[in-house]
RNA sequence: GCCGGGGUGGCGGAACUGGCGAUACGCGGCCGGCUUAAACCCGGCUGCCCGAGAGGGCUUGAGGGUUCGAAUCCCUCCCCCGGCACCA
């Protein structure tokens, strides 16, 4: 704050009063402020322990998404650090020590396409992408502790990643299985369930078949449980998110009920959310994956028809067999099931669409309750039996399922259960199946466990030795990294390129020293995201993945920021590395982000962008022309910010209009030395005429603009309060006259740059400093002065019936009584009520009056 | 079908817990000033209808309701966007 600090003569170009054009230069200014930043390592904040930490400061760890690093930034990612640069800006100076870090998730497909394309390796593109993200970044002025900065293939980082898997591998929680997976024939490699969308591949849109494959999977599924038990513990995310999550874990309660092949002596547990149901099964259907089907199809007479339809269906693309609109199909086993409930025998089938990962890969079916079900047994005329009636007698719809939720319901041709409601049904039944030992209480849960194999160059290696003698072996940490070796040929070919670099796969056994050969698999680069704002805490440590001190410090995130694209994938994933890595003592937090802000897509002539449509608005064009303050001023005030907002030239120009309104309001009032007296309230307060109400204008803009900040991410208002400030600047500038009124205008100028500091940094940091002198970062974010908000007197709404029919100005706070008298001295509502007694008078201090008269 | 989010001027959007003329702020449009002129810039006007005017009426997707008072609360319906969907 000392009057050497930075006027713009030290900020590195002309003093003031010298040559400066009288012209907003955006790119010269931000240059300048860029250079302190960087010269003065402005946003690089200490570790505990570290020189200039400071125990008794608060914290704030801002973090966004960290970035795909391909080709350029686009709008997406000005939009994402200008929200989230503005909430750091915020924070810091309201006495936060904030913590905004960056990083690149930089291993993944595009780069490997590429390097399949052209035979460039892919780091190579990789490295060019992240230094020209990296250029922008810098470009924007981002506040961003540049010490920090990390890549996910860097093989210090991945070293991590691999040291973290085999805690998860030894803890039981990474393990290989053999199972039908999703596989991309496109991008050659097998995909998690979260990456089929509508059976199509997530990246490439090309359908998914099932194939047969040993993959390595993360048992996310034991952690499904608290994943929805912990959404209590997050501050605020927005609904949304957590219902799809909730969605996509997708617990159900209910029995299970162990149905008996008599023939062949096997049991067949069922899962069913309607276990009230249950002697209402009139048939049973197995998945065609089921393991059992052989057994029950040897040597019965219609084998080899069972086995065509199971071969077919096996074949069938996911998308294809999930289409709900489909015909039925399936063929009847020449075998039947005991119902445990009634002795009952029903026969059994095999169909696809009983699916083998959900529940037991068999069902009971009740075709009366159950819309799938009935449109089977329609197909295979098969008996339909009603158990459950609306309880006030009224027929259900004849030619569907009668499937309710209500209550309002009442169980029939079910023996014990009779005239029951649902929920006691369900509870007897399964104390009645307990007790026979033929079922229990189930709970089963969507949700699979995370698939992370794929047969991919670039990704983080598993770091796993298959010894024929040991079988999977842990590579010992001693000897992490395990470095991703050079290929010739980056094309898959049905199994990872890193197979062929077999020096490198032929290996010891690190238990036995046996001849083995390395995992060629590497990982979804989902896993590199689930940590690294751990690894950010503590980047330079080479003994650890980060120190748990410095994580307990840190953690939680107080503020993540990123798109609602990764609702599901990233946020559970890292929700679930971070609950592992608790449970390994590693850090001391359930959950990594307790606040979440998704912010909106930004079209352009209301379409998504994209190069075939040619509409795609390059940031480093704006921030040429206009500058990088009015690109991310103009990205927070296109609408609320979670919302999306269609990009517009126009608009641009708006924002840009306004921020050189406001230089040029600062280049006029450029004060020849730092000038603190502005800020004193008792001349504030002893003001009057246009000086005070511009005075009185700066303050309700602190207000407004600290209350929209406080109220969540309404920057659009937080900008156009200060455009209304200038607003008012420019109109009562000619009646400030005097000491008040110049210093009145000055005071309206700093406060207008301090408030618009955290989205147009440069400007402000310019503003302030030619106004008041200093380094407006280093300012406490502005008070109002309640005494300079208030006013002596308030205009009052005087309605009739509702209706406005004139105003009255009062004093403030005045009381019902004198509010009462004013309304009653004004002609025009004696007009109004013209000799009609209101038999009703309500006062809203403040604010309106309301007569009721008939 | 299920679950979210929305529908406010020519456009993007404001309006705290129902209450200071609904439409702040920006864009667009119109008028004026500056200028030889234009651009830039500065100032003003700008929801719709009727009216010369004073003024009046109407207006927050549609229709009902609650209330002295509804964009805001309740019910019914329509439309748009996003997610999930043969999950037993």
């Amino acid at each position: 704050m000392s009057a050497e600090g930075t006027d713009r003569a030290d900020a590195g170009g002309d003093g003031p009063g010298t040559d400066r054009p009288a012209r907003y230069d955006a790119r010269a200014i931000e240059r300048r402020w860029q250079a302190v930043w960087a010269e003065e390592q402005t946003w690089e904040v200490p570790n505990p322990g570290g020189p200039g930490f400071d125990p008794a400061e608060p914290k704030a760890y801002v973090l966004v998404m960290l970035p795909y690093p391909s080709g350029e930034p686009h709008v997406g990612h000005l939009k994402v650090y200008s929200v989230g640069d503005a909430i750091a800006h915020y924070r810091r100076r309201n006495g936060y020590r904030v913590l905004q870090p960056m990083g690149y998730d930089s291993f993944g497909l595009p780069a490997e396409n590429h390097a399949i394309r052209t035979g460039e390796h892919p780091r190579e593109s990789t490295e060019r992408s992240i230094a020209s993200f990296r250029g922008q970044f810098l470009d924007w002025g981002v506040s961003i502790d540049w010490s920090r900065e990390l890549a996910t293939h860097e093989p210090a980082y991945y070293r991590w990643t691999q040291w973290i898997f085999l805690r998860l591998f030894e803890a039981g929680l990474a393990y290989r299985a053999e199972a039908a997976v999703q596989w991309c024939p496109k991008d050659q490699t097998v995909l998690a369930n979260e990456q089929v969308i509508d059976g199509r591949c997530e990246r490439c849109g090309t359908e998914v078949v099932p194939k047969k494959l040993e993959q390595w999977y993360f048992r996310i599924t034991d952690y499904a449980d608290r994943l929805l038990a912990d959404f209590d513990r997050l501050e605020s995310w927005p609904e949304h998110v957590v219902t799809m999550q909730r969605n996509w874990i997708g617990r159900s309660e209910g029995a299970e009920a162990v149905f008996r092949c008599a023939e062949l002596g096997i049991d067949f547990p069922v899962f069913t959310t309607r276990p009230d149901t249950l002697y209402g099964a009139t048939f049973f259907v197995l998945a065609p994956e089921h393991p059992d089907l052989d057994r029950l199809v040897d040597g019965t007479s219609n084998a080899g028809e069972v086995r065509d339809y199971v071969a077919a269906a096996l074949r069938r693309p996911a998308g294809e067999r999930g289409d709900a609109e489909r015909e039925k199909t399936g063929v009847r086993l020449a075998r039947t099931v005991t119902n445990p409930v009634n002795g009952e025998e029903i026969p059994m089938f095999v169909a696809d669409y009983v699916l083998m990962e959900y529940g037991t890969g068999a069902i009971m079916a009740v075709p009366a309750h159950d819309q799938r079900d009935f449109e089977f047994a329609r197909a295979f005329d098969l008996p339909v039996r009603r158990v459950v009636e609306p309880a006030d007698g009224t027929e259900p719809a004849a030619g569907e399922a009668f499937v309710t939720q209500s209550e309002d319901v009442v169980v029939v041709n079910s023996g014990s259960l009779d005239g029951l409601a649902p929920a006691a049904a369900k509870r007897r039944i399964i104390d009645e199946l307990e007790a026979a030992g033929r079922g229990r209480l189930a709970v089963n849960y969507r949700l699979r466990d995370w698939l992370l194999s794929r047969q991919r160059y670039w990704g983080c290696p598993i770091p796993i030795v298959h010894c024929p003698e040991c079988g999977p072996v842990a590579v010992p940490d001693d000897q992490l990294p395990v470095e991703l070796p050079d290929v010739e040929d980056y094309r898959p070919k049905g199994q990872s390129p890193l197979a062929t670099a077999t020096d490198w796969v032929e290996t010891a056994c690190p238990r036995c020293s046996g001849l083995a050969r390395r995992e060629t698999d590497t990982m979804d680069t989902f896993v590199d995201s689930s940590w690294y704002f751990l690894r950010y805490l503590d980047p330079g440590n080479a003994a650890l993945p980060f120190d748990r001190a410095v994580a307990d410090h840190w953690m939680p995130v107080d503020q993540y920021i990123g798109g609602v694209e990764h609702a599901i994938l990233h946020l559970m994933y890292a929700r679930f590395f971070t609950k592992a890595l608790a449970d390994e003592g590693l850090v001391g937090v359930q959950e990594p982000f307790s606040n979440l802000f998704t912010q909106g897509m930004i079209t352009r002539d209301g379409a998504k962008m994209s190069k075939s449509k040619g509409n795609v608005v390059d940031p480093a064009d704006y921030v040429a022309r206009y500058g990088a303050d009015t690109a991310r001023t103009y990205v927070c005030f296109m609408g609320p910010p979670d919302r999306g907002g269609d990009w517009v030239d126009e608009g641009v120009e708006g924002v840009h209009r306004f921020l050189a309104r406001l230089w040029r309001l600062a280049d006029e009032q450029a004060a020849k030395e730092s000038d603190r007296a502005m800020f004193d309230p008792e001349w504030q307060r002893g003001t009057g005429g246009p000086a005070r109400a511009l005075l009185a204008k700066a303050h309700w803009a602190i207000d407004k603009a600290t209350r929209d900040f406080e109220r969540g991410f309404q920057f659009n208002t937080v900008i156009a309060a200060v455009m209304e400030l200038v607003n008012d600047a420019y109109r009562l500038r000619d009646d400030l006259a005097g000491d008040d009124g110049g210093r009145a205008l000055r005071f309206a100028t700093a406060t207008a740059a301090s408030l618009i500091f955290p989205f147009a940094p440069h400007l402000g940091c310019e503003a302030w400093g030619a106004v008041v002198g200093g380094r407006l970062w280093e300012e406490p974010w502005p008070a109002a002065d309640g005494e300079l908000l208030a006013t002596d007197t308030v205009t009052l709404v005087v309605q009739v019936n509702g209706k406005l029919r004139d105003r009255v100005e009062v004093p403030a706070g005045a009381g019902e009584d004198e509010v009462l008298a004013a309304v009653g001295a004004s002609a025009r509502i004696q007009e109004v009520l013209d000799g009609r007694e209101p038999v009703k008078s309500i006062v809203v201090p403040d604010r309106l009056v309301n007569l009721v008269v008939r």
